[in-house]
DNA sequence: ACTTGACCTGCGTCTAAGGCATAGGTGTAA
DNA sequence: TTACACCTATGCCTTAGACGCAGGTCAAGT
C-alpha cells in the first residue's frame, strides 16, 4: 500500500499520511528502486488508531505519547483515560468561551442597531467599536491555564 | 513610549506590540541614535481599536481591511457590521462543534467506566479508542466552509 | 519503442497570532 | 567603574496539515 491508498482506505488525505510518516507516527518501508513509501497492515492499524483519537482531539503529541507506551508493551488505557479527561475540561473551557463571545457579538449586534454610520474622526476608527462596548469588554478579566 | 510601556498601557504584551508593528499596522519612529521604536498617542488610539477588535475576535487581516478604509478616510462602519455578522456564523459553528465534542468526550468516558484496562495485542493498542466507539464517530461525516 | 496524459511521489514552504530565546543596549546604585 | 536589573530588536518556533512544484511512474494508444 502506497500513500494514496492507504489514505482512502481510510478515509483521510495522502498529506495526512505523509504528515505522520514524516514526524515519525508511523515507518513505510522505501522500496529501493523508486523510493516509493509501501504501508503494511499494522501501520494501516496504527494509522485508524491515530484518526480515531484525533476524532477525539487527542493532540498529535499526546498520540505520540499513547503509542511510546504502547510500544514499550504496556497498556495505554490509563494514558488515555487521562488524556480524555484532560480535553473535556479543555473543551468545556472552549464551550464557555464561545458561548461568551457569542453573546459579546449578539449584543454589540442589538446595540449597533439604531446606531448611524460614521467617518473616522482622527481619534476614532469605528465608533462603534470604540463606544461603551469596549469597557464592558475589557473588564471581563483575564483567565488563567 | 516604548513598546513596554504601550503594552502595560493597554494590558497587552510587548511582543504583541511588536508583532503589530511587524506586520506594519502601527508605525512607530525609530530613535535614530539606539534604533528603539517610540509610540504616540495617536499610535495608542489605533492599538486600543486593534486591541478591541480583537476581543470581538475579528482576525488580524480583518482588522487590517477595517483600518485601510478608515485610512483612506470612510466610514469603516459598515464593514465592522459585516464582519460582526460573520463572526457570529462562525462562532455559532465553533460553538456547536464544541458541544457535540463534549458529548463524544462524556459518552467515552461513560462507555468506558465499566471496561478494564488491556495491554496492546499487537493489533489493537487502546481498546477504548479502538472499540464500537470508532464507527460512531467515523460516521458523524464532512463539513464544509 | 515511443509518447501522451493522468496520477503519483517527496520535499519545501506556508498558514495565525503571537511566544520565546538570544545577543546586545541602557540606566542606576554602589 | 563595575555590577546588575531591565529593556530592546531580531529571528526562529509553535499546530496539523495544505499546497505547489519538479520530477517519477503507469497504462493506453500509436
Amino acid at each position: 500500500m502506497r500513500v494514496t491508498a492507504l489514505a482512502n482506505a481510510l478515509n483521510t488525505t495522502p498529506d495526512t499520511v505523509r504528515y505522520y510518516t514524516r514526524i515519525g507516527l508511523i515507518k513505510p518501508i522505501k522500496s529501493p528502486e523508486n523510493g516509493y513509501k509501501s504501508y503494511g497492515q499494522m501501520v494501516q492499524q496504527r494509522l485508524k488508531f491515530i484518526l480515531s483519537a484525533r476524532q477525539l482531539d487527542f493532540s498529535v503529541d499526546e498520540i505520540r505519547d499513547i503509542l511510546a507506551e504502547s510500544d514499550k508493551g504496556h497498556t495505554a488505557c490509563p494514558l488515555v483515560r487521562e488524556i480524555v479527561e484532560h480535553r473535556l475540561a479543555e473543551t468545556e473551557k472552549q464551550f464557555q468561551s464561545a458561548l461568551l463571545l457569542r453573546e459579546k457579538l449578539r449584543n454589540a449586534i442589538s446595540d449597533w442597531q439604531s446606531k448611524p454610520n460614521k467617518a473616522p474622526t482622527g481619534h476614532m476608527i469605528c465608533h462603534l467599536i470604540e463606544g461603551e462596548v469596549l469597557e464592558d469588554i475589557n473588564s471581563q478579566g483575564g483567565n488563567n491555564e
